[in-house]
DNA sequence: TCCGGTTTTGGACATCTGTCCTTTTTATTA
DNA sequence: TAATAAAAAGGACAGATGTCCAAAACCGGA
């Protein structure tokens, strides 16, 4: 992670993002940018929280994991999301881990400075409104759909997800197939059942550590509509 | 439903609450109180949302449909407990099913002067992000966990969500089991199954249209601990 | 009390998914 | 290149869960 604060580019992404109306550094608000490369983790699971993250660059992956070391995913996101959000109302250690699947730039403002801005600054406790109920809506979504879909349904959605990042079927970098099992709530060896079906059929392709989608329409009808995003 | 003004009683039920800073009656903060009896649904899913509420007294339990019909349960809430935070950030119709499980009793402002105040109240604002993250928290475990659990921890769950309305092992008021089935994500014959295994080893007993939980421990152990509450 | 409709119960079977291992393939290093 | 370690693939089986359906129990009204 490397750290700036160069106001040039932090006035750029406020801009950006029409965030001038809750956050305007100043010396009561000090804002950094923080950058991460991909693969990096932006938040562990379990520490304490610092401050408040709004992405503005970049995709990361969120996932909360359970006492058995097993992980699930609980959403992708990019520009604007908030981080930090629910564990400094709460005050509980981060819930989820939050990882950057490219590089990814954040503006960060320290818990002090923020949990002072949020005695006035109605913009701002709007704005956290927003992205707190945006999540709550899809949580929700998601849990229901969880508990109906099967792990079929589920792989899909997972590619589907991260369609984004590799436009016009260029092929999956598999990050060890048992990690993305274990995002998914499966074991490995199930979840290579499914995608050996799924390669009879032809919508995937496997070769070696690869594996390339053939058929987004028929993918998006196995995934019922599920999204992780 | 049955609603009422009368400013003695909802003067008292703010105070009982502390709410004097988010909620004081005025012209431009018409509150209502409003009266649900047992199993009357407070907030229909699919409607459009006409306030928000504030649950002051009773027990409700929020579930959420999907397509085929099936209904998830989400969780159980009692006072204080904010309905329609979700809707009237999004602006979206009614996402889940509130029903009164007991008589309960509302504070009740509508869309209007809730949205005014929200501009300029800001005790009010920090109390919604605090029962926004709460939620997002329980929902994310729950999330997590139900993918996990089996239907049979589901259950037990279930069971000893509901023992607070009927303490001391009083027999449960089965709601056919076909609705607790859907409610924890599963059909009545395999829940069928669980009831009677857990009724085999004396966990529970059924009798009629009872069911009654003899060993509330074992119970307790058998659902690791998920708690829809 | 009897009847028809609803609910509950449970049999039979198929499918999904997990566990445990072994084999095969791939990657790494001497 | 060969040896070895790591990862993937997959066989075999068991348990969990869903589907379909029929039998039994229950309930309200004539």
């Amino acid at each position: 992670m490397k750290t700036s604060v160069d106001p040039q580019q932090i006035l750029s992404y406020i801009q950006q993002f029409q965030l001038e109306q809750l956050l305007s550094p100043s010396d009561s608000l000090p804002i950094q940018l923080r950058y991460y490369e991909q693969d990096e983790v932006v938040l562990h699971e379990g520490d304490e929280l610092d401050g408040l993250y709004f992405q503005v660059a970049g995709r990361t992956k969120v996932s909360s994991s359970v006492t058995t070391g097993k992980a699930l995913l609980l959403r992708f996101c990019g520009p604007l999301s908030v981080f930090g959000d629910v564990e400094l109302i709460q005050k509980v250690a981060i819930q989820s881990q939050v990882e950057a699947i490219e590089a990814s730039a954040f503006l960060f403002v320290n818990k002090r400075a923020i949990e002072s801005e949020l005695r006035h600054n109605i913009p701002l406790l709007h704005e956290l409104l927003r992205h707190l109920s945006y999540k709550l809506l899809t949580c929700t979504t998601a849990s229901r759909i969880n508990l109906l879909a099967s792990v079929e349904e589920r792989f899909a959605s997972y590619l589907l997800s991260t369609r984004l990042q590799h436009p016009f079927g260029k092929e999956i970098q598999t990050p060890h197939i048992a990690e993305i099992a274990s995002l998914i709530g499966t074991t490995p060896r199930h979840l290579n059942r499914v995608v050996t079906s799924l390669s009879k059929i032809g919508v995937i392709m496997k070769e070696k550590k690869k594996i390339s989608v053939q058929d987004w329409k028929k993918l998006d009808a196995i995934s019922n509509g599920l999204r992780y995003e």
